[in-house]
DNA sequence: ACCTGAACACCGTTCAAGT
DNA sequence: ACCTGAACACCGTTCAAGT
């Protein structure tokens, strides 16, 4: 509807598969996702209900190319609070989780794409491969996990994380932050925080309390 | 197909309601969520394909009554591990953790229906209070987090928990332990552990990593 | 009151047919 | 190669009608 119809002549550009994702990430937003049909976003893109199934196996394919949008962008994010604080592993820790949990509230149709569990993993992982030549792997959902587990090895190098195997390091780290992003994102408590300034400061204080940890020290 | 067609002339039992859920609970650990379709249910229930309309708003609100089912039995095992170990809150919580985890990867299609965020928490509170006469508040889908909280306060008492408010520590506490939760349910860790033992052996790991804390010190 | 059957507007997917 | 339109088997939901 906002979209203008041009008719541009190319209509079958090579460039429809692109078009689909982009349709399909207007819907996910406007719509949400139990609004997301793959006819509606053919008729989005301007093309008939058939013609997704030249780029797609099916719906989940298409599905799980909207959702590796999500982990190259939460990849960048977590990337970009490494480079920032080399010098204060917490404060990249904490900057990690709340980016995390920030992305999560403002798309939460997206995350829940990703990690709603719709989705096999291993659908997503096939349509890395199978399209991975432009962008060689920076869309790997896993890319995500690698890029936190870099951040916890920082930390850990740095003297300033606890000396245990760095994978159950990360996957508490991952645990917490996951967890409580999608409690927020999925409106799951009781008294949330309202504005995106409350979203921060409460990632913020669970995740300092995530570094001191549960146990009382007199 | 397994049930009897039993006519047992009751054919408008007024118990058609909880037949209904039965229903969906079976067809949920037989086809998934996906597969979870009203008038698959209905005719699971023996009924034609309107009739469950009677009791049920849509498809959401029957949805969300077998939620209920999962938040009851999760706060009954969140009891139970309080119950367990009152002279040790350490045990206590890695206990309620091992108890969330092992639920959620051995029913995670409820779960997913509990937590995955196609059910708004309203429709759910909803539900709960047109029906309940019978089972007071025990399926409150909040009362598992009452139960939650109710260990931390008891080991913040003991002395054994950090001293910050215990609606803080809570929220970290379910965020980790909903997180990894979430993870294995989903499938969507790279090695996942295999058998039971394993995702209750990883399950300790963690929640007793959450304990100690991630900072380093010396 | 409780349930049914037809009907409506939508789905995902397949397939023969067009260019 | 790429796209279309008809067709199929399913949906959720509404509604007049039956007992």
């Amino acid at each position: 509807m906002a979209k203008k119809k041009s008719k541009k002549g190319t209509y079958h550009h090579g460039d429809l598969r692109n078009h689909l994702i982009q349709a399909g990430l207007e819907i996910l937003s406007r719509d949400g996702i139990q609004g997301l049909s793959l006819r509606k976003v053919a008729k989005e893109a301007g093309v008939s209900h058939t013609a997704p199934y030249r780029h797609f196996d099916d719906k989940e394919a298409l599905l799980s190319a909207i959702a590796m949008d999500g982990f190259a962008e939460l990849t960048r994010l977590l990337d970009a609070a490494y480079e920032k604080n080399l010098d204060e592993p917490e404060a990249m820790l904490i900057d990690a989780g709340v980016a995390y949990v920030t992305l999560a509230v403002s798309k939460p149709d997206t995350v829940r794409l990703m990690f709603g569990g719709s989705l096999s993993m291993a659908k997503v992982q096939e349509e890395v491969e199978r399209f991975s030549q432009e962008q060689p792997e920076s869309q790997n959902p896993y890319l995500a996990y690698e890029s936190l587990l870099r951040i916890v090895v920082h930390g850990q190098e740095k003297g300033a994380f606890i000396e245990v195997p760095s994978r159950e390091l990360a996957l508490l780290i991952w645990s917490s932050v996951h967890g409580l992003a999608m409690l927020l994102s999925g409106e799951q408590l009781k008294e949330p925080p309202e504005t995106r300034e409350e979203v921060e400061a409460l990632t913020r204080r669970i995740s300092e309390l995530l570094l001191v940890g549960v146990i009382h020290r007199k």
